[in-house]
DNA sequence: CACAATTGCGCAATCG
DNA sequence: TCGATTGCGCAATTGT
């Protein structure tokens, strides 16, 4: 509830002026408090800005390494089931796996 | 470079009186225009902070997404290679591969 | 109680 | 011309 100004800053003293070293030296110190105040405001929206801009930047990489496994682990299960469906085709634990799993990301590479 | 008051608000009108009608119009106009842009500005600024949230969010169910299909695909490599280093041994294209895979996913959901 | 920080609000300059 | 922004100060209130 805000009660309407009561022209009593201090309390004993019966009168303010504008004049009054006092007050103007309140008043510079508060000026002073409120552009801090502010500006740290300020610097704090700028942050969380940024922040938004890096976590969508962040969000896009990890989108991207997910398509990548993805569609390396597609690959991979097509490759059992390739072989899997050959019955008398060569399979995997005759080629060299080392090989064909190199093989293997470079297609994925290409895709 | 900001140029000292000019006390002239309304040329060709010789004086500004707080009590001109005129004036007060505009001063409640500005006043209602500043209210507005402040709340705006507000607004816009509680937004971006629940995006941030939201942004944060998204990125951890990535990541974990990315944990898992990473699981996935190591596990199929070291079947892979398990059966590639197996010179007599049983091979993927002899297990029934549809139950492999099967296998495999759930092998991969309990890591 | 003193003092800094925050907040609502209005004024004036400036922008679009 | 006029609403939107912005820097700034005042005073009340809140937090330490």
């Amino acid at each position: 509830m805000k009660m309407p100004p009561r022209k009593v800053l201090m309390p004993g003293k019966k009168e303010i002026t504008k004049e009054d070293p006092v007050y103007k030296e309140k008043r510079n110190k508060n000026n002073d408090a409120v552009k801090k105040s502010r500006q740290k405001t300020k610097v704090k929206s700028e942050e969380t800005m940024r922040k938004v801009a890096i976590l969508k930047q962040e969000n896009e990489v990890l989108e991207e390494r997910i398509q990548l496994l993805s569609k390396e682990l597609t690959f991979l299960k097509d490759i059992f089931l390739t072989h899997a469906n050959r019955a008398h085709g060569l399979d995997a634990a005759h080629l060299g796996l080392g090989h064909l799993l190199k093989e293997v990301d470079e297609a994925v590479m290409e895709m």
